[in-house]
DNA sequence: GAGAATTGCGAGAGCGTTCTCGCAAACCGT
DNA sequence: ACGGTTTGCGAGAACGCTCTCGCAATTCTC
C-alpha cells in the first residue's frame, strides 16, 4: 500500500492536457503563460495532490534555497539555542531552509559536517569555526566557493563576512561594575579547550570570542578604580566536572575572590552548584557575573548579572547578509554588534 | 571565480579512464567490482576533490537518508533542546540527517512544515503534533505513506508508533510528595493554548501530555493523604505575560496555595519571577514543583523539585524506531517511558 | 580442454524537474 | 491586408547520479 508512486509533474501535465513545461511555468510562475492556463493547471495539480519534488527541482535549477549552519555546540547552550532559532526564523522569512550540524568543537567533525552540507548543495554557509587558528579546511575552494558568514568568532585571517559581538568592551564594563561595587579580589573562570589551571601570564586562546572576554577582563583590571587588590585567572575545560573542580580550587585558594567572572554559562552553573552545596549565598557572600543572558538567569533570586549579547540580532543579520550574498552582490564586511551589562542581584554591594 | 563548475562523477570517470557506472560502484561500494579499480577510482576522485552530489544521488536512488522532525517549540524550550539533540545524534549514528521545523503550536504552520518535509523527500517523520484532536492533515495519505513516529503527545486515534512519557503517574507522585511534606493548599498552574482562568471542573485539554499531567494532579489530590484542604486550578496561555498575570492572580487569591505545581518551565519561571519580585522565598514561603529537568533547575538555590522525563531516551528511541520502520519491517507500537520525581529544595517541609 | 559459472565493466535508461529554443497563433500598426 | 511583433506553449536537453542489463574476459569444473 505504501508503494503508490508519488504524483509527478508529468501526471499533472497529462491530466491537464498540457505539456510538462507548461505545468512548470504555471506552478513556478515564470516565463510567458496565459492566466487561464495557470488557473487550470493549479486546479488540476491541487486535485491530484501534486507536490513538487524539491530534490529534482534543486538539482535542475542548481540552487536549493537551503543554507547550512555549522555550529560548535548544540542548543542546550544558552547562546546557540537562541542563535539557531533566530537563524531558522529569518531564513524562513527569506524563503530559505536551514541544515543544522554541531561539531562539539572538533575540527574533524566540523570538516565532515561541512562536506555533508556541500554535498547537499547548500547555497551558503553560516559557520562558528571550532578553531580560529586551525582552518585549512575553510578555504574558499574547500567551501565550494559558496558564500560564507562567520559568526560569534573571527578567523585570524579575515576572509569572509564576520559578525561578532563586542565582548571585550562589555567584559571591561563588567569589571568596572565589580570594582565600583567594592570588589577588590577578583576571580576569572575561563572555559577554553586545551588549557587549564591558574596562570600568571595569560595564555593565547584559540577562540577569539573567549580571547576578547579575557582581554576585556584584563583591561578592566588595569583601568578599574579603585584598583583591584588581587586577581586570580583560572582556565578550565568546558565540562561539568572540570568546571566544578575549578570552582572548588578557586574558592579554596588562599585569596579566594569575592566575585567570580565566568566566561560562559556552564561555568556559571558550576559556580552556583558548588556555592549552593557549600551554603555560600550568591549575591551576598559570593558574587558572580557571567556571559549570555537567559530566562533562568533573570528569574533566579538573586538574578544573575550578565553580559547580554544581541544573539537574535546576530542570527538575523547573519542570514540577511548570507542571503544577500547568495542572491546578489554583497560586499564582504566585518560587523561587531554591541553587548551590554545587565545588572542584577548577583553582585553584592560591598561599599 | 565562483563560476567553476563542480567536479562530477563524469569528470572522475574520464580522469580514471573508466565508465560512470564503475565510479559509482567504486565509491558507493555495491555490485561487483575489482578491488584494484576501487583503489584507483578512489585515488582519482580524491585528487580531483570530487564530492558526491547528494541531491542527484537521492533523486535517483529514491531515498534521502533524511528524517524530518516537526516539533511544536524551538530549542529555547528545556524539553525540545534536549530532545532535538538526542534525535540528531542518534540519527547521525544511524547514518541519517535531520530536517528540523518548529510550528509554535500552529496547525497551519505544521501543515506547511510537513509539506516542505515531504517535498524534500524525507524518508520518515518524527512529529510532535500541535493538536491531538485536530489532525486531518496527519492521515497516512497526506504524510505520503511515509513511516511516522509521534513523540511527547498522543493522537486521540492511535495510528502511528507513539512514544510518550508517564507524566500522569509522575504528576501524582508529585502531589503525594507535597502532601507528605505537609502542604494542604495546592495550586495547579497549567499552560494550555485557548483556555485560561480558574476552573471548578477540569476542562478538556487538546494536548495529551498536558492532559495527563492534569489527570495525574487530580488523581494525586483524590488519593493523597493527608487529604489536601484546598485546591486551585488555574489555566493560562503559554506566554510570559499571561503566566505572570496568572501567578499574580493565584498568589492574591483568598486561599493562596503554599505550593504551586507548574505544567512546564515557562510557568515555573513566571512563578520564580513574581515570587522574586515580591520577596517571597521559594522553598520556604512558597513551594514549587515543575515539569522537565534542566541544569538550571538543578543549580539554583534551592534546587527546583521537578518531574524529570527521560528526554534523551525518548529522542533516541524515536529515531531508532523510525529508522527500523524505514529500513525494514517494524511493527507499530505505543511506548511509554517512565518519568520520575527529582526531589530538591523547592518544596518546603511543613511538618 | 570444452562447457559452465563467475567476474568486471560499459551502455544507456531514468529519477522529476527547469529552462532554452523555436514555432504557430494572435495581435498590432499603417 | 500584410509584414512585424508579441504571446502561449511544446519538444527536448540537461542537472548528476544509480542501477539493470548484457557482453566479454576470466576462472572453475571434471
Amino acid at each position: 500500500m505504501a508503494t503508490k508512486r508519488n504524483v509527478t509533474i508529468n501526471d499533472v501535465a497529462d491530466a491537464a492536457g498540457v505539456s510538462r513545461a507548461t505545468v512548470s511555468r504555471a506552478l513556478s510562475g515564470y516565463g510567458r503563460i496565459n492566466k487561464a492556463t495557470v488557473d487550470h493547471v493549479q486546479k488540476v495539480a491541487e486535485s491530484l495532490g501534486y507536490k513538487q519534488n524539491a530534490l529534482a527541482a534543486a538539482l535542475r535549477a542548481g540552487k536549493t534555497k537551503t543554507i547550512g549552519l555549522v555550529v560548535i555546540s548544540d542548543f542546550t547552550n544558552a547562546f546557540f539555542d537562541r542563535a539557531t532559532k533566530a537563524i531558522i526564523d529569518q531564513a524562513k522569512e527569506l524563503g530559505y531552509r536551514v541544515l543544522i550540524s554541531h561539531t562539539d568543537e572538533d575540527v574533524e567533525v566540523e570538516k565532515i559536517a561541512i562536506e555533508t552540507m556541500l554535498s547537499n548543495q547548500v547555497d551558503g554557509l553560516i559557520l562558528v569555526p571550532s578553531s580560529t587558528k586551525q582552518h585549512n579546511h575553510l578555504t574558499p575552494k574547500k567551501l565550494g566557493n559558496k558564500p560564507v558568514v562567520i559568526i560569534d568568532r573571527k578567523l585570524d585571517t579575515p576572509r569572509y563576512t564576520t559578525i561578532t559581538t563586542g565582548d571585550e568592551a562589555a567584559a571591561q564594563e563588567a569589571v568596572f561594575h565589580a570594582a565600583a561595587s567594592g570588589h577588590s579580589n577578583l576571580g576569572f573562570l575561563i572555559a577554553v579547550p586545551g588549557i587549564s589551571g591558574f596562570t600568571k601570564t595569560q595564555p593565547e586562546i584559540p577562540i577569539t570570542s573567549v580571547q576578547e572576554r579575557a582581554d576585556g577582563f584584563a583591561n578592566g583590571v588595569a583601568l578599574a578604580k579603585p584598583k583591584p587588590k588581587s586577581v586570580a585567572w583560572l582556565y578550565c575545560e568546558d565540562t561539568e566536572e572540570a568546571a566544578s573542580a575549578a570552582v572548588t580550587t578557586l574558592l579554596d585558594s588562599p585569596k579566594a575572590p569575592s566575585i567570580i567572572f565566568t566566561s560562559n554559562n556552564d561555568m556559571l552553573l558550576a559556580v552556583l552548584k558548588v556555592a549552593g552545596d557549600r551554603g555560600i549565598k550568591i549575591g551576598k557572600e559570593l558574587s558572580v557575573i557571567s556571559f549570555d543572558d537567559s530566562p533562568w538567569a533573570a528569574a533566579m533570586v538573586p538574578g544573575i548579572t550578565v553580559v547580554a549579547r544581541p544573539v537574535e540580532d546576530l542570527g538575523h543579520l547573519a542570514v540577511t547578509e548570507l542571503v544577500s550574498a547568495i542572491e546578489g552582490k554583497a560586499n564582504q564586511k566585518q560587523i561587531v554588534l554591541p553587548a551590554h551589562l545587565v545588572k542584577r542581584g548577583s553582585v553584592a554591594k560591598l561599599n
